[in-house]
DNA sequence: ATAAAACTTGACCAAATGGTCAGATCAGTT
DNA sequence: AACTGATCTGACCATTTGGTCAAGTTTTAT
């Protein structure tokens, strides 16, 4: 079987995802500098000339990383859009990005490296698309305002404290699970952590908070 | 003048510092393994083979360096308790991270990067001093609430929220500053963004919020 | 079947880097 | 002036590491 023009799922495609996955977890432990191919390699399975047969370098390799978490990061930005009123569209962002900080730590945490270092790989992305879409999310969280929908504060204050506040639990998952006895979060203390961040980011600008938590 | 029993300040101590507050610039930008002594040495103004007669090793310098934000870090958790109520406290202590975060964005970082790679270094101070601070805050905030003083919320959420939203100013200031276009803050904004956190904090937890701030 | 293309890998290399060291220089003491 | 201990530094070394390469092996196309 010839396989016609499609790629074999099997073959090339998995493997340079196995080798993203690895990469992503080396690259969020030991920052881009403290990871090594090597590393990457062993947790991959394969040998290091291998991997650098699918990643000529090891900065296209992390590159492909940052990209992934980016488009995830967009991915959570829509769930800001799809609702109409303030407060709906404020808890699902804020529910998207905790479950991201949930499911996906690694990421957040190369991308906090990345940028605490100065964006060297992504500055573009910051310069282009976050930027565009910070503008227009604040406009329309201005418009709220003018509205008299929620209180007056500067909306890029608000966004960042989202977004700190939910990355953290990615980020500093280590002195959050220290802090926890070493044990990690359970679902009822996950609940817990996104219900009381709506609850005070909602409140905090003046918006109803229902309570209980939507999802899951 | 034999100058006593005195140490000469001007020798020994402050060549220290100047190394120190070199590698703490270092280590912010480029994490531990990305920095170099030799950068240090470069950015101190003095040859590498003398920065390593101040500091056998590099995980010594860098210990030195983490070791002196956690005692700024700890500094700022005094205005938590020099207040009463809670209003008050939760109002200084944000204003004083704020500070910090302005002060002092080289070490936030380095703070920053150390516990996402698992704090290596630090994990005795995570595990003692840390946790104990935590604990008995948590307890403070607790009996506020406890007294219908404030609402209702898990204490530990609300402090990680003050921590991820002031750090923010600091760790991310790379994004912060291009998100402004390229331009650091001024006095105005970091008043804006410090007014802005401790409204919406303070108005979430359900504490009245009298509007612009006492300091500076 | 056979040729071509894609893939795999052990061995290797050049550059970077933490740390050493012997000798030079400087400061304080007598 | 002569001595002593602290400080300074250029030259050097061992290790680590990103990346290469030639020699295979496997897969695909004809």
């Amino acid at each position: 079987m010839t396989n016609g023009n499609f790629k074999k799922p099997s073959t090339r495609g998995e493997k340079k995802k196995a080798i993203l996955t690895a990469a992503e977890k080396i690259f969020a432990e030991y920052g881009f500098k403290g990871a090594t191919t090597q590393m990457i390699a062993d947790l991959a399975g394969i040998p290091k000339a291998n991997l650098h047969y699918y990643f000529p370098t090891k900065e296209a390799l992390y590159s492909q990383v940052v990209q992934t978490i980016f488009d995830i990061w967009l991915e959570a930005a829509d769930s800001f859009d799809q609702k109409e009123d303030p407060a709906s569209a404020l808890e699902s962002y804020i529910d998207k990005k905790m479950e991201i900080s949930r499911d996906h730590p690694n990421g957040s945490k190369v991308w906090a490296n990345e940028v605490t270092h100065g964006a060297p790989i992504i500055q573009d992305y910051l310069e282009t698309t976050l930027k565009e879409w910070t503008t227009s999310r604040e406009a329309v969280i201005q418009s709220w305002i003018d509205e008299g929908r929620m209180d007056k504060i500067d909306p890029k204050h608000l966004l960042y404290m989202i977004w700190a506040t939910t990355q953290h639990y990615a980020d500093f998952v280590h002195q959050v699970e220290t802090l926890n006895d070493g044990q990690p979060f359970d679902d009822g203390q996950w609940q817990a952590a996104t219900r009381d961040v709506k609850k005070i980011i909602l409140t905090g600008v003046g918006l109803k908070f229902g309570g209980d938590d939507g999802n899951r």
